[in-house]
DNA sequence: TAACTATTCAATAAAACAATTGAATATTTG
DNA sequence: CAAATATTCAATTGTTTTATTGAATAGTTA
């Protein structure tokens, strides 16, 4: 039988590996939770509302194909995204879905009507100001996630803790949250609150590895 | 039950419909050949050794997915990648997999040990190489994919027609042969040929794509 | 060492998928 | 209008995949 057509058919199979990977919706929320930096079993799995088994089985099959890596803590065992080019290639994943499919982008415009007007800042006007000191960024994500990586400049305060915290929040500048991405609510959920307060406060869209990219694409000089 | 969650299942349930379309490895080299340019189902067929009806099925999966799009043409139906970032998409998916996956760097040089000391030439070099004009770039895809898409500066010799044309080609300059890109093997073939007629010829890996993207990752000033 | 916790393993049942076949449809050509 | 061609449809089969359950393992703490 043709030599090339079974070489063909050994490297689709093998890219095809990585596309089973992202063929289920749980994998593909586990990989977005990986994203934004390591966690254990269980956390996983309360996360996402699966069971531990379930979640486990899961995380195997990301193993096989090299998209996370595992090692264990005491009795954990503490699961976290082989490569930075994984959390990278979630974004394109992302971008292609909601470009192509009018159902992701009609869910998410969905959510965010009910979410009281939330015109959300771009990633570059957000820069500017900050450079102008014109605003504080705000990352509602819980501590690891901020302590494993984030935007530079800004200040960490959890969801959980966001009322607790307000008074440590400078009282004359606007506020721009942003957590995991564009499909995580904490952000959004954060600016509820703060408004509610009556201070001034708007909603960041991207998450790190959205400003990440951003900035690899621009700064090219 | 929990409003946040019902909402989060139907996002990752859309993007899997994506993930879904790159499970099948034969789905996958659908999408590689589309991204080279618009093609009838039996000329997917033949170029894949599937059945009429089995790529039909495959296409219609894509189509679902908003990843390709198709027009009837006479008695043709003539399928195309649905955008220009579908291509780029696949572009990343296979960096991903080579660098995930051992088993495909493996495959990959295990081909490329059979053409015997095959050095490619990077992109860079190359682009700056043509601008000095000392090398002469070669695109042996068939003509129409030529016509759908090249690298600029580059001249079409389809593979079957490069015996023939060999006395076209500039006899002191060195040959740059490229082709769908670094999975497919009508450029390595061709730089056979043409070093068995004397000529000074090498190979590139990177096809029209992967010459995009890498254009609009450095030319940003 | 015993009890406890987090994770994995193994077996099962239900659901989704892929390849195959032959028939049906639509378009073109003689 | 009949024959030919390209594609799709529908039904079937065998295979994979997913979720679920309960038991097994490994490491920790009392």
């Amino acid at each position: 039988m043709n030599m090339e057509r079974t070489w063909k058919d050994q490297l689709y199979q093998e890219f095809a590996r990585i596309g089973k990977c992202l063929s289920s919706p749980k994998r593909l929320e586990l990989l977005d939770l990986l994203s934004q930096g390591p966690k254990s079993v269980d956390q996983l799995a309360k996360l996402t509302g699966m069971t531990v088994a379930n979640v486990s089985q899961h995380l195997q099959t990301l193993h096989e194909s090299r998209l996370v890596r595992s090692h264990k803590q005491g009795n954990f065992v503490i699961y976290d995204i082989a490569e930075l080019s994984v959390a990278d290639f979630m974004v394109s994943l992302h971008r292609l879905s909601e470009k192509q499919l009018v159902e992701v982008q009609k869910l998410k415009s969905e959510i965010l009507l009910n979410h009281v007007s939330m015109e959300p800042i771009g990633l570059e006007r957000l820069l500017k100001r900050m450079e102008r000191g014109e605003v504080v960024l705000l990352d509602v994500r819980p501590e690891d996630e901020y302590a494993s990586g984030h935007i530079p400049g800004a200040i960490s305060i959890p969801m959980e803790e966001l009322e607790k915290h307000l008074a440590s929040l400078p009282a004359d500048k606007e506020i721009v949250a942003y957590c995991r991405g564009p499909y995580c609510l904490m952000s959004a959920q954060a600016v509820e609150i703060l408004k509610s307060k009556g201070i001034k406060a708007s909603r960041l869209e991207e998450g790190v590895h959205e400003w990440k990219r951003f900035v690899e694409h621009s700064s090219k000089f």
